[in-house]
RNA sequence: UGGGACGUAGGCCAAUUGGUAGGCCCCAGGUUUUUGGUACCUGUCAUUGCAGGUUCGAGUCCUGCCGUCCCAGCCA
């Protein structure tokens, strides 16, 4: 089944039962008979990087809306930048749109337009609303003024208008460098909103355009361009983020000077997701530096690294729908993301067996030679999925998650002594375990109950546990790639002074593991087949790696794990005696892990000293820190980055003071230098904040505790 | 410090436009189950940023505070 056709079904789109503010709107508009009943938008991307789930939010929004009033969406690459535009990126951000489902009405190009975009900017020249520019670049900044100043008039605003325009032509005739001047709008440099500040209308780029080549060395800037493509299309509404709010009074401004067709402007929020980094300049910088596989490495949140991780299309417009559309900044949580994963693959993935870590098992009452087949479905919930043959024999793997030799509490799993189900094949018995020199589990001898076929027993005992398992005769040998989450904490983007970002990366969100297996039937698989192995988690064959012969298999989400959280209660149990009164019921995801409490060795682990500050002195860049060179009594001062300049602007006066200091501190590399320690203070904010100090006789290197 | 926006549960979004706060996710429990999956049920969680005012009645209207975000590119 296409997706296309899951799209017209209608079940991506159909649970949304509210209406968002921008329908609200259109609903008003058309109500009032405004632009002929028609809806119109567009998708605006600039060619100059991937697509990621943010614009999947504009996305669905902008064809979502245009579907739902049968209006038209246009697919309109916003390439008004020649330096940094590739047509490499127009070929990519197609393919994505397609595969998320949408297809364009119109595809189009600003730089189509540039010719309608420089008469429209002449009428402005000729009206005496617009001017030549021969300030420096330097001087426009200096002119513009700020928030609190009124910028001053340009010295060549008032320009006659035929020596604008014979300036504006040998503009455009190339007649100039890069810079020398530019054309500037006539509005209002006292204007409280700097974008109206006499705004830059076109600039100079002596540079080869993606699609125009070197016919023109005059570019338009994004707020000029943007609304004439919008009014040119006969676009109704303009849907961009918060962040051109500013801009709607100059993107009217610039309309109401010319006799054209005036699109509305609307701003939604953004997307923000935890756990994860969606600015180009980020996204680029993990690829480039390696810390990821490319641009659809199945880590990154772009369309084409979700769409290799496996995640299928209409999960990421059901997300957008649930994420909801509104103007408040927001944080979407990525478990949401994973749920509708989830929701989706549950429904369209055919279920397989294979077992990640193996465990070896003998069936010891199983004949050597025999050979045979158990039937399984290949969905449990629908059969139209039809079914496949599983082989079995004498030799099995199974997960060796599935067996413990010390069974804890509820463990219905196998351990010695226990029977277990094996999935749609039979009931079998541990009997012996059999460990190598160094006491690891070799192997499981087991038996089996022939009567059990199937996996019920005719007497109807009931079997609790279940396993995966694949026959070791038969098994493919498979790869399989784990991802995890990117980041370690919910807000990467948020660090300490002097610290970098990056620090907040995952190192374990990729781990490949080569000596997995899986039943035959996986040879029938096609690149991009997702596909759940049981009691795992979803699964794709790789979109380029995955052949019958190597198949490379990408987890896109591990199924939901309820023994894992009680397995993790009765640990956190356990260790606190008593049942931990649950801290806050919004226990962070990001503190799960952690133990909500640490024990006194836990403490003891801290090596605090007195220190004395010998030198402190403010470090250039950062308006956080403090430089200290603080003596424990260890020979060497210790070098310490502290956050506490707020406090101390004259860093003279804690010279001499003795602090506590976590000596035994790994050392962390800032960008300013090495960090030794870690000393104490008090106080959340920098507003009030004070130095925990040690008073009375103490020596540096003493010890605190 | 000027201007523009936004504040409803741990997160995200609703609320018939002035009628007494609801859904999804998360979290906790339970039922069903040949996936400890799914599905279903239950529960926890909000004096709607704060303080006043108008009104029989305010999340919605008014006033004043507070907090957060955006804007000083010849980027988009």
């Amino acid at each position: 089944m296409s997706d296309e056709t899951k799209l017209d079904s209608g079940e991506a789109n159909n649970d949304t039962v509210h209406t968002n503010f921008i329908e609200d709107i259109i609903d008003a508009d058309l109500k009032a008979g405004k632009n002929a009943g028609k809806v119109a938008t567009r998708f605006p991307p600039e060619p100059n990087g991937y697509l990621h789930i943010g614009h999947a939010k504009s996305i669905c929004l902008n064809f979502g809306v245009a579907k739902k009033y049968n209006g038209i969406c246009n697919l309109r690459f916003d390439d008004t930048n020649p330096e940094t535009e590739e047509t490499e990126y127009v070929e990519a951000i197609k393919d994505d749109i397609r595969w998320l489902g949408f297809e364009w009405d119109g595809l189009y190009f600003a730089s189509d337009y540039f010719d309608a975009m420089y008469d429209h900017a002449m009428t402005l020249v000729k009206d005496g609303k617009a001017y030549v520019e021969s300030l420096t670049p330097d001087e426009i900044r200096q002119y513009r003024g700020d928030f609190n100043t009124p910028g001053k008039n340009s010295p060549y605003r008032d320009r006659p208008v035929d020596e604008n325009i014979e300036m504006f032509e040998k503009m455009k005739a190339g007649e100039y460098k890069d810079g020398e001047i530019c054309l500037r709008a006539k509005i209002d440099m006292q204007s409280p909103n700097m974008n109206l500040r006499d705004p830059i209308v076109y600039r100079i780029r002596h540079a080869r355009h993606h699609r125009t080549g070197d016919k023109w060395c005059i570019y338009p800037m994004y707020d000029w361009a943007h609304g004439l493509e919008d009014s040119i299309e006969g676009i109704t509404h303009s849907l961009c983020t918060l962040e051109f709010e500013n801009h709607r009074p100059l993107y009217d401004w610039f309309l109401e000077q010319l006799p054209v067709h005036h699109p509305q402007q609307i701003e939604f929020a953004r997307l923000n997701l935890n756990y994860t980094v969606m600015s180009k300049r980020k996204l680029l910088q993990l690829v480039k530096e390696n810390h990821v596989d490319g641009w659809d490495d199945p880590r990154m949140p772009t369309i084409c690294g979700m769409r290799r991780r496996g995640v299928s299309p209409s999960s990421l417009r059901k997300f957008s729908d649930r994420i909801g559309m509104a103007k408040r900044e927001n944080v979407a949580d990525i478990a949401l993301l994973e749920h509708v994963m989830r929701e989706d693959l549950n429904e369209t993935s055919p279920r397989l067996m294979g077992v990640i870590n193996p465990l070896k098992v003998e069936i010891e009452n199983y004949p050597k030679d025999k050979e045979e087949f158990f039937e399984a479905p290949l969905h449990p919930e629908d059969d139209r999925w039809g079914s496949r043959q599983i082989p079995f024999c004498r030799e099995l793997y199974i997960e060796q998650d599935d067996f413990k030799e010390d069974p804890p509490k509820k463990w219905f799993r196998l351990s010695p002594g226990t029977e277990i189900r094996l999935r749609y094949a039979c009931l079998i018995t541990c009997k012996e375990v059999v460990k190598d020199q160094n006491g690891n589990v070799e192997k499981l001898i087991c038996t089996w109950d022939p009567e059990s076929r199937g996996g019920n027993a005719p007497d109807g005992r009931k079997v609790k546990g279940t396993s995966h398992w694949v026959s070791a005769r038969h098994a493919e040998k498979i790869t399989v790639r784990q991802y995890d989450r990117l980041f370690n904490v919910e807000n990467p983007n948020k660090v300490e002074e002097g610290q970098n970002w990056l620090e907040n990366l995952n190192p374990n969100s990729l781990e490949i593991l080569t000596g997995c297996y899986a039943e035959p039937y996986i040879r029938e698989l096609k690149p991009e087949a997702r596909i759940q192995f049981e009691r795992i988690g979803y699964f794709v064959a790789d979109r380029y790696d995955f052949t019958p012969e190597t198949p490379i298999f990408n987890r896109t989400v591990t199924l939901r794990d309820s023994w894992a959280k009680i397995e993790k209660n009765q640990g956190s149990a356990n260790r606190g005696q008593k049942k931990q009164p649950q801290p806050a019921k919004n226990q962070k995801k990001t503190d799960s892990t952690a133990p909500a409490e640490i024990t006194i060795d836990d403490f003891a682990k801290l090596d605090l000293r007195v220190g004395t500050i010998k030198e402190a002195s403010l470090v250039e860049g950062a308006d956080k820190l403090l430089q200290l060179q603080v003596d424990i009594g260890a020979g060497k001062p210790r070098q310490v980055f502290a956050g506490i300049r707020k406090r101390f602007e004259n860093p003279e006066e804690i010279i001499g003071k003795n602090v506590i200091v976590v000596a035994n501190l790994k050392p962390r590399q800032m960008k300013f230098g090495l960090s030794e320690g870690m000393v104490l203070a008090a106080g959340g904010k920098e507003n009030r904040l004070e130095l925990a100090e040690v008073l009375g006789d103490t020596l540096p290197g003493d010890t605190v505790s």
